[in-house]
RNA sequence: GUGGCUGUAGCUCAGUUGGUUAGAGCGCCAGAUUGUGGUUCUGGAAGUCGGGGGUUCAAGUCCCCUCAGCCACCCCA
């Protein structure tokens, strides 16, 4: 006999797991749809040379690759975004522009395994392509802070920063050409803290203390968003691309105020740096006050160029990443997942073994509602058949015998309060809506 | 990829300094005089002690390898 079993970092779901993940799924799609984000799908698999090194060194160890059968070097895409830019080369006659999509899909990578950190894991991202406005910044945290809210999340920050006041600041430091090891560094501060994160800066780049200062006591500024954003337009003042930055910043914070995003859900964070290279301007990142250990759950960004490897058109674009699977680990701990192993409300219970007809006809008429109706297969004991019920975690039952079909009715039965109602059967339907509007 | 910790029934774990037929709780299945679950009672199924090798008269218990999980580094969703 072979042994069953799943290779590291892949997972199975059961039911009571691929429930709430398929409620996420809807919720994110949803809310993409409903700013005009478009579909898109793309394949798992990609020569390559598509998805070799943009992502940097350390993406390319992390890809599943291999030969196929015909010999070509393929590989499996390990994000959204690369597949995104191969799309819009090869598409971008057919697409026009301004482009906004969304794409929920599966991706891997080969990375050793933590929890939320998966090998196999699904990414729900959305991109707007194609223009500069600072519009698309705004209208992507808005998103953000929209999607989180109809998940049902109340405790979470949204960290902003932008690149451009980074290596604006390194520039006239005179790091501009060690940024990306500055900036790996400063994503740790919250982490290893100041002195730790000034330590390691001045062992990658050779830094003067003079220099680290700057850079912590930059991304150590504290405060409001408005104080901590005045500290960043004096320090980087002078320097163009800066000034641009921080212009930027304060066009976002101001119109997400402006559109009631509260303070507190958006953080202007400069220490975040992202670790992916193509990003160039508003950065993001997105953590659960009550669970930020696990990391950021969203995270995105302005790229000015997201295409150029495949075509000489200047693409520019925004857009973030839902982490779906980190973000359902997340949930599971804090206790904000149900248990039903049944996506129906309703159980038929198959009681009278003559009248399987009725009970058939019962589960239609519910389910033209809307309602999702399950009949049991078998005319088991009533009390057996109430117990898979209550396990399974229907909301209620519906008990026909043939005493209640004689009169045109059935039984509604409340499985959470365990009363049950005689309801004539053309009724049950709203019946069964009114339980479910209960909770 | 590197380092540390862990691995006993579906789940959470107990198993004395290596020594008779490996246990518990929960869950699961079936019953408790033929139409009502979540409580209770009774009974039942279920473990090659992650897998392989070694030491020993004897290994769940010691050693090595391997696989998987967790944690840190790295990176990131």
């Amino acid at each position: 006999m072979i042994e069953p079993r799943t290779l590291k970092g892949f997972r199975d779901f059961l039911p009571a797991a691929m429930i709430p993940r398929e409620r996420l799924i809807d919720t994110a799609r949803r809310v993409y749809r409903s700013y005009g984000f478009a579909p898109i799908d793309t394949p798992a698999l990609e020569y390559t040379e598509i998805l070799l090194g943009k992502g940097g060194a350390e993406t390319d160890k992390q890809m599943f690759r291999f030969h196929d059968s015909g010999g070509r070097d393929v590989a499996m895409r390990f994000d959204l975004t690369v597949p995104l830019a191969r799309f819009v080369a090869q598409h971008a006659a057919e697409l026009g522009m301004p482009f906004k999509r969304y794409h929920i899909a599966t991706v891997w990578r080969g990375e050793n395994t933590q929890r939320g950190r998966y090998r196999e894991f699904m990414q729900c991202d959305f991109d707007t392509i194609g223009t500069r406005s600072i519009a698309s910044d705004i209208e992507t945290t808005l998103v953000v802070h929209e999607l989180f809210l109809a998940i049902g999340f109340t405790d979470f920050e949204i960290h902003i920063n932008n690149r451009k006041v980074l290596t604006g600041l390194l520039d006239k430091l005179g790091l501009g050409d060690k940024a990306t090891l500055v900036l790996r560094a400063l994503d740790k501060l919250a982490k290893i803290g100041a002195a730790k994160v000034g330590e390691e800066i001045v062992a990658t780049t050779g830094a003067t203390s003079a220099q680290v200062d700057a850079v912590l006591g930059f991304a150590t500024l504290a405060g409001t968003n408005d104080a901590i954003l005045d500290g960043v337009a004096k320090a980087v003042a002078g320097n163009a691309r800066g000034e641009e930055g921080a212009a930027d910043l304060r066009a976002v914070l101001s119109a997400c105020a402006a559109a009631g995003v509260p303070a507190d859900r958006l953080k202007l964070d400069v220490a975040i740096a992202r670790g992916l290279d193509y990003y160039t301007g508003t950065i993001y990142e997105t953590f659960l006050t009550k669970l930020s250990s696990i990391g950021s759950v969203c995270s995105g960004g302005r790229y000015d160029n997201l295409a150029g490897l495949y075509t000489k058109q200047e693409l520019p674009g925004v857009g973030a990443s839902l982490g779906l699977d980190r973000l359902l680990t997340a949930m599971e701990e804090l206790g904000m997942l149900p248990k039903a192993a049944t996506p129906a409300e309703a159980l038929v219970a198959y009681f009278d073994a003559e009248r399987l007809h009725d009970y058939l006809a019962l589960a239609a008429l519910v389910r033209k509602s809307g309602i999702g109706v399950e009949v049991y297969p078998e005319p088991k004991k009533l009390g057996q058949q109430l117990k898979y019920a209550d396990h399974r975690g229907f909301r209620v039952a519906l008990i026909a015998g043939s005493n209640e079909l004689a009169a045109g009715q059935c039984q509604v039965k409340d499985l959470k309060s365990g009363t049950s109602e005689a309801v004539a059967l053309a009724d049950v339907p709203a019946a069964i809506a009114r339980l479910l509007a209960e909770g």
